[in-house]
DNA sequence: GTGAAAGCGCTAACAT
DNA sequence: ATGTTAGCGCTTTCAC
């Protein structure tokens, strides 16, 4: 506690080896926990650190080893056509960006993510920065940051399947791993879920308890996800006996799924079974079901998908196909860290299998 | 583009000097946009960054600049009181962790908070990281961070009202402001919404509407929000002549607010209005009603708290005291950067005014 | 207006 | 097993 050892800021390593009697080098080998060194002295060093007040610098460490001990976590956006509308973008940035980011994160979804990544990361020393690419301007701050070496690598999760970012982190030669199938193929790792395996099991299910007049609410069919959950549940109907089912695309969004239950039930007024692609459609042709007067589960028979919130909020709970979405973003991290670890592994993906939560509306 | 230019690894302010046929400093100057160097020397370094590709290391610049241009977003949650319990929480911390992150973040309101953040980080070229605190371990852990010089300052969201990690950082002289008044003054900025107000403007919404026996169900007591919405709704109603309120404790979430309707229910089977302290406790009230064959808003109107996505997945969709989350947000982000450019400025608060939505519900 | 030089705090050879 | 030394890439006085 003499004063020349909190002279100016914070203590450094040469005020440790001050206090302690010994260099800097045996001081950084100590925190670092390399071994050589003997028991005696690592104690007074302890000791000496705990006096000081001492705490690594970060910045000077990660100059030398040459990594930040951080990721990008970055939820990445519509891509804009390169060319004319480029310029108008730049223009109207700040408020796409604003609404982007809003919609993409009042998504539950979002948070779930967070937690794995979070759980994988935290015992292992490591952080990670939040960033939005939601245009070209913004990808490119992307790449910029990595390439600065303020993130080790990136979880880039899209929204669009046309995303444009893995492309341009791959080219850069940096390290990266999606969340989900890239539309084009990419040399990058990916973690991502058996879309038809789900619906399977939905359609299993409502076949299971009887339905034999069932109709769905497909994803956007952009993007691989919607496609694939809509095929999925087409071929296992087809397997069963049931060639035709009547489809009607929606956005992923509670509004276009009540949009889209008001169509069906005009067109098929006796179907007795609804697979909505996710859950928030799920809710949505619900109360429309209600408002038409037809029970759930008794008239009609509804399965969501994902098991978000809105699978609880909904009356009766949504049944719903569950996503590990947690599992998985951990996977996603295990295989960027495994990446930098190893900067020439294989590229890799790795596809989890969903499971059917039953609870009341079918 | 010659082959020593690109020899190893990234270029460095070096490769771009020698490029431009200037010094280091000079190319410093430029990249960073400090006056006094001349125009045709700037061109001719602004061209050498572009062709060697060149991108400034971030740890080698906050080495000198002492800044890291990235502040820690801390999601803060129920403090483990000092002493016995200590030690059995470190066993269990992997299990705890994963279930306080998941359960915080499933919330929409946390994607809120990151968009108000993000969006007034990103033009000023700094970054979020994302941390938890909710262990003595992991506060630690966040203070270490802090002193490390890994983030210049803290914005810090507590599930809970004793969130010890606010006095944590004010002891340790760190920069931090917070979402919501915390329960004990410490020596922190903070944001927060006038409470009472919102409550005032729930109550003045259903005696417009002529609700006469109204009841409400309050957030948990021992937390400062709660305790204002139920005294804000309190006060307003005995203003207009109601003095007695029926009240039931709830936890925030929906099934407290299916309790809480049940019994409300049965002890007053009359009521014609409901306040519940946030939309999750609105949604499980309404389920509850309409299972009692009471109609909303027809038989009992209900009012919410928060305009929170489950105001939407509602039917009808609930009538809300909205908090501008995302405005927050960017007002405590503004705040951080203030008391960073200034350290020695004042400790603010900010209180943001509530705003009624009406929807179906009431 | 521009360059030379001195570190920022740390790690990692290398020497002892 | 420990100390010495040389940078990592950048900013910033201080001369010129």
């Amino acid at each position: 506690m003499t004063d020349d050892l909190r002279s100016a800021g914070a203590p450094t390593l040469e005020d440790v080896a001050r206090a302690a009697g010994v260099s800097r080098a045996t001081v950084s080998r100590v925190v670092n926990g390399v071994r050589n060194v003997d028991p005696v002295i690592q104690e007074a060093v302890r000791r000496a650190v705990s006096v000081t007040g001492y705490t690594p610098n970060r910045a000077a460490r990660s100059l030398v080893t040459r990594r930040a001990d951080a990721i990008a976590l970055v939820v990445s956006g519509a891509g804009v056509e390169p060319g004319a509308a480029e310029e108008s973008e730049d223009t109207t940035e700040s408020g796409d960006g604003s609404s982007f980011t809003a919609q993409v994160l009042a998504d539950p979804f979002f948070g779930r993510v967070v937690t794995g990544v979070v759980n994988y990361l935290r015992p292992r020393g490591m952080h990670p920065v939040l960033m939005f690419a939601e245009s070209s301007r913004s990808r490119e701050e992307v790449v910029a940051y990595l390439r600065q070496g303020s993130a080790d690598g990136a979880l880039v999760v899209s929204t669009h399947a046309e995303d444009p970012l893995p492309a341009l982190i791959a080219e850069a030669g940096l390290a990266a791993v999606l969340f989900a199938r890239p539309a084009r193929p990419v040399p990058v790792s990916y973690v991502d879920l058996a879309h038809q395996d789900g619906a399977r099991l939905a359609a299993e299910h409502l076949l299971g308890r009887g339905c034999r007049r069932t109709a769905t609410i497909s994803g956007p069919l952009d993007v691989p996800a919607g496609q694939a959950r809509l095929t999925g549940f087409r071929d296992t109907m087809a397997r069963h006996g049931h060639p035709y089912i009547p489809v009607v695309e929606g956005q992923f969004t509670q509004e276009s799924g009540e949009a889209a239950m008001e169509r069906l039930l005009a067109e098929h007024p006796d179907l007795d079974g609804v697979f909505a692609a996710n859950d928030l459609m799920a809710l949505g042709a619900c109360h429309v079901l209600r408002e038409h007067g037809r029970s759930v589960p008794g008239d009609v028979a509804v399965v969501g998908f994902d098991d978000s919130s809105a699978a609880l909020a909904c009356r009766p709970p949504l049944t719903t196909v569950r996503q590990p979405v947690e599992g998985m973003a951990a996977e996603m991290t295990r295989l960027l860290l495994d990446r930098l670890a190893r900067p020439d592994g294989p590229v890799t993906s790795v596809i989890f299998e969903p499971e059917l939560v039953v609870r009341g509306s079918a």
